[in-house]
DNA sequence: TTTTAATCAGACAATTTAATCTGGTTATAA
DNA sequence: TTATAACCAGATTAAATTGTCTGATTAAAA
């Protein structure tokens, strides 16, 4: 195995990177979605209506509604729909298992991987999703 | 979830981390693994099993029996246990599940995340399990 | 030589995660 | 106003992972 991120997770990220790419003012419905992205389409829309409840997604209902996202992309960052969905306790939880790892209690890799840990969290928090429309718009076009 | 290693992944890294500090002549029975480490028996001891069959794990069985290390720990790296358990496909494939990721064909945080990963590999094969003896008999104590 | 305590093999059960299905509700567009 | 195309809610199924059980085999110790 060895994951970072759940599929849910992985699925909602690429969803709302998507998103991101797309005008404001239109709405995606969640076939389009599932087509441009290889994703079950049933699947991303149950990822959609919990991202909808955590308020970083927008729903319309009724025909030719869909989703757009709740903020503007520069609002929006990647750790937030890590928040969401995954959670945030692998963050602070022991990367071997071990109970109670902590500074004063350390697992033998404790200090080495805090400091990966810490650096994988900035990279999810320093940018705002906007910053990534470019590269999204490339891998996009090419699935 | 957001997750590193499986739990089998996990449950094996800590056990191995166990035998390397006990005396290399003795055995220990996959009873005492799982009551230091409190992982269930039965489950730590098909862990143990399919370790000895990656030959990173030597067996003994019959009364008195149990497991040892196959190798010295000055010869033995975590990355060793990863690569057995759960392989290594997750330093080679992408964090947000995008198909094809490469330098190519880069998902949003490519370049990030290759960094990342390239210093977890490191931090996972860059020293010998010997050199965690210290504080793995630290941890070990206050389980 | 017999008892005992261990590994080993393989089936089985439980849990979690991933994915699908069904039917209802909503709101646009014809 | 009606048909349509979307979201929504909840149940269900499928697959993967985690954990358990049973019985066989092995080899040391009594």
């Amino acid at each position: 195995m060895t994951v970072f991120f759940s599929k849910r997770c992985e699925y909602g990220l690429q969803a709302v990177l998507f998103m991101s790419t797309q005008e404001s003012a239109c709405v995606c419905p969640s076939e389009e979605i599932s087509n441009k992205l290889n994703i079950p389409k049933e699947f991303i829309s149950k990822i959609l209506q919990s991202l909808t409840e955590s308020g970083i997604v927008e729903s319309k209902k009724g025909k030719s509604g869909g989703f757009k996202l709740a903020k503007h992309p520069s609002k929006i960052k990647l750790i937030d729909i890590v928040e969401a969905i995954d959670g945030l306790d692998s963050f602070n939880s022991c990367v071997l298992g071990f109970p109670e790892c902590s500074p004063d209690k350390p697992c033998p890799v404790h200090d080495q991987w805090g400091e990966l840990r810490t650096k994988a969290y900035e990279m999810l928090s320093s940018e705002t999703i906007d910053k990534f429309k470019e590269k999204t718009l490339n891998k996009i076009r090419i699935i």
